[in-house]
DNA sequence: TCCGCGGATGTGAACGTACACATCCGCTTT
DNA sequence: AAAGCGGATGTGTACGTTCACATCCGCGGA
């Protein structure tokens, strides 16, 4: 009885159907949760199949059903890493626990190089695409790309005008942040924001200008970072050279992060000289120097969703949900009423 | 000519080689280069490929050759996603390169989950994995788990007593940053170390001890965070009750971004009071308050050298480099000499 | 008693590709 | 001129699974 032969071949369906006197596709019924199988038989067959530590070769199964149970995921970016691996860990999660597994392939912006990878997922059969992909250019390379003929949803996008798109909402968080300043007191806000092609970039922006615009305040031209603490530090390193604000808001923590480091420096005092709001609340916002008060987003739901989304749209009774994931405001020690 | 009917089947070779007039044979010679053709053959078949957007379907491709051209990654951690996530991008940017799939499954660190995440990956006919686990019982639940009968690496480990392992010295580089502050005269450094079951951590106290030990100076019973801002920020406030020790050498960046936090809360001045000092060199830290003396890793040197590790084990002509990874020390503003 | 029915199981084929081998052809060599 | 050779191409089959369909069996109802 020797449970595994040093064959060089991994047992197949037949092979187990020999060892416990039925045919493969009692074995393959097993395999299926068929109902209509003798649970000695059942039994038998699974004993067998621990006996010789089979495994179904997906590939098989995979050709003949033509579904590969892969959901691919596109990751247009090597920025904003908190966000993107939140996502990541939940839309794995939230995959496997449908019997899906994911395929993962990474690109830069460029047409080229989005197709290439989009190429990658689909040869991989993968039956539904997440894009996370916040750049406008990755929304436009994938829109010129062959329509895809699987579901698929963008992330982080705020712009919803063709496929799907799922994300927290920019906008009326970036208005959150601004109103908190406005409500403080502060007349004159610079805004520090994200890359210009980021679609949430854009959306920060004009939920701030929208929001200053309401209440008729001086729109001062925003400035530019990269989502980098470097960036913020460059850049506020120029602006404390100016005399003429009282509050920066940040289109992300890391920006904030920089700032506060170049505000020190030039011994600007936050909040009590310049109030600073971030957008993200990374879990190392609240230990920043003072602590940042900042927009709160829901990555894990965002992730949640996406797979949720595909589901639906795969049969596979995943729920959907289409309105926008509200942002929060938490308020920490970076924000304070100017001086008088 | 229409070069895309809207039938319900996708194209396969077969209906390639009819419509160029070739045997399906002489397709597959075209997809895999082989060097026996006629160039107007090829061409031909080249042209036909294009026009009826023909995709080698993977999964009978992996049936008959029984090769995957997937590479496992199982990610057995959710924290220290800088690290993680910057070796995942290397990774996938290696194996791309070298014609391999990434597929991924995340796990948690008992038993049960790594060997269900092992499982999905073996299951999916992983030809080789890479474990991110930095933790001991998932080496340990690894060696537990029948024998892989595939080349795998396992990532931010220091035990080389099985299987491949590849890190940054992280004993070295503990004993860099320990060298470092006794160098600047401190008697009394307290460290702040990682979770105890993870591996690194592990090994970053045992250099921080021999160094230490060296020295023959005090030795402080290390104190336990858990990776995050928030644990060094709960230790760190315990510890500033005390006013016995000068320097901090702290387990990681964020522990370390937390004790600041304490710190400053505190009135401890930094570095003026007591010297900090981090380990990975995160981009934020940098800016952090004071920029953060750290130590570097090169992350994307271990993910190339685990790609590299495993494709000279399948056979694809990838370099074997078995030598760790020397840390570096990056000194900025949180270390100084100790008060007199 | 016989028919019909439905649960349990078996049989054959198909999925799309690569591999082993056969064939064909034109050229060189003797 | 015949044999040999190698490049170019074609033929048949295996890979391991699931699907469609066939078969077998025992039981209840006419």
């Amino acid at each position: 009885m020797n449970s595994q032969s040093s064959s060089s071949r991994a047992p197949n369906i037949r092979d187990v159907a020999r060892a416990a006197g039925v045919s493969h596709q009692t074995v393959s019924r097993v395999l299926n949760d068929s109902p209509n199988l003798r649970p000695e038989t059942r039994q038998k067959v699974l004993d067998v199949i621990a006996a010789m530590s089979y495994r179904p070769n997906q590939a098989a199964r995979a050709l003949v059903t033509s579904r590969s149970h892969t959901i691919g995921v596109l990751v247009a970016t090597r920025a904003a890493a908190y966000g993107v691996q939140t996502i990541l860990y939940e839309i794995e999660d939230a995959a496997r626990y449908a019997g899906y597994r994911l395929a993962i392939a990474t690109s830069s912006s460029d047409d080229e190089s989005v197709s290439e990878a989009l190429a990658q997922l689909i040869g991989q059969a993968a039956e539904a695409v997440v894009v996370v992909a916040p750049q406008s250019r990755v929304f436009d390379a994938l829109a010129r790309t062959a329509p895809l003929h699987i579901p698929f949803v963008m992330l982080d996008s705020s712009r919803r005008d063709a496929g799907h798109s799922i994300s927290v909402d920019q906008f009326e968080g970036a208005r959150l942040a601004t109103a908190h300043l406005i409500d403080l007191g502060h007349r004159h806000i610079v805004h520090l924001a994200g890359p210009q092609d980021w679609i949430e970039a854009e959306a920060r922006m004009q939920g701030f200008l929208r929001e200053v615009g309401d209440h008729e305040l001086y729109v001062d031209p925003p400035l530019l970072g990269d989502w980098t603490a470097e960036s913020g530090y460059r850049v506020g390193r120029e602006l404390v050279k100016r005399v003429d604000f009282t509050a920066v808001f940040c289109s992300n923590d890391l920006i904030a992060l920089g700032l506060l480091h170049a505000l020190r420096e030039a011994e600007v005092r936050v909040p009590e000289d310049v109030s600073v709001v971030g957008f993200d609340d990374v879990p190392e916002a609240a230990h920043f120097s003072p602590p940042l008060t900042t927009i709160r987003q829901d990555f894990a739901e965002v992730g949640r969703r996406a797979i949720g989304l595909l589901l639906a749209e795969l049969g596979s009774g995943g729920a959907r949900h289409t309105e926008a994931i509200p942002a929060q405001l938490v308020v920490r020690a970076t924000t304070a009423p100017p001086r008088l």
